[in-house]
DNA sequence: TTGCTCCTCACGTCACGTGAGGTGGC
DNA sequence: TTGCTCCTCACGTCACGTGAGGTGGC
């Protein structure tokens, strides 16, 4: 697959796996005959990773320590995150609720 | 109320409120003998509904078209915020039944 | 004079967004 | 040669975080 295709079919930015590259998180499997970007199954495996890990609200840095990461560890962090996300949750309900006092009072 | 006193009792730094200020959103309401900032009870309103709207996804440039637009439009804003925001909840269950799935093939 | 608090800049941070300038096949 | 796509920088963005350097009352 090359770097376009992925982009579309995971929907994520050129820029955004670029970002990636460079702080080391995944790198092209290699290059076509036109020097175009080419990702392997592992490598589109990885970057799927990524996305989970970023969308349940880790950083970059705490990616790179967790994606290579020994499974317990890894399970560990992912539960913790998990309630965190949860709280999250919670906080934009709160705000909803908010949102409509506020609309009641205008 | 001073600075401190605002930013302890509505946990919000300092360095936030003095964004917002620079963009236009507050300003205080004076100075102590002492040259400290004070923030009146408008003042305080205007931070706590600017804290609102920010809890509810809007930038800050929005937020400075919104704070004293006329009600029907803020309330249609609004509302379209709220629904924008329950969008994001469900994304977040999403992504939280991945990270299972993901545990579950560790 | 020393400490403490507050003030006002201003550079740093994070994860990309958005071009800029250059290359290669058609 | 012209268009189109892709590549690799690199500055811009957003909402603050984090000092830096200076001031004033105790």
């Amino acid at each position: 697959m090359t770097l376009r295709e992925v982009c579309s079919t995971y929907d994520i930015s050129r820029r955004a796996i670029q970002g990636y590259e460079k702080a080391g998180l995944v790198s092209a499997s290699g290059k076509n005959k036109y020097g175009h970007l080419l990702y392997d199954e592992d490598s589109q495996k990885r970057i799927v990773r990524i996305r989970l890990f970023q969308q349940m609200g880790f950083r970059i840095k705490e990616i790179r320590d967790l994606i290579d990461a020994p499974t317990d560890i890894l399970k560990t962090a992912l539960k913790k995150q998990i309630e965190k996300r949860k709280e999250e949750k919670e906080r934009i309900e709160y705000w909803i609720n908010e949102t409509y006092k506020l609309i009641g009072e205008l």
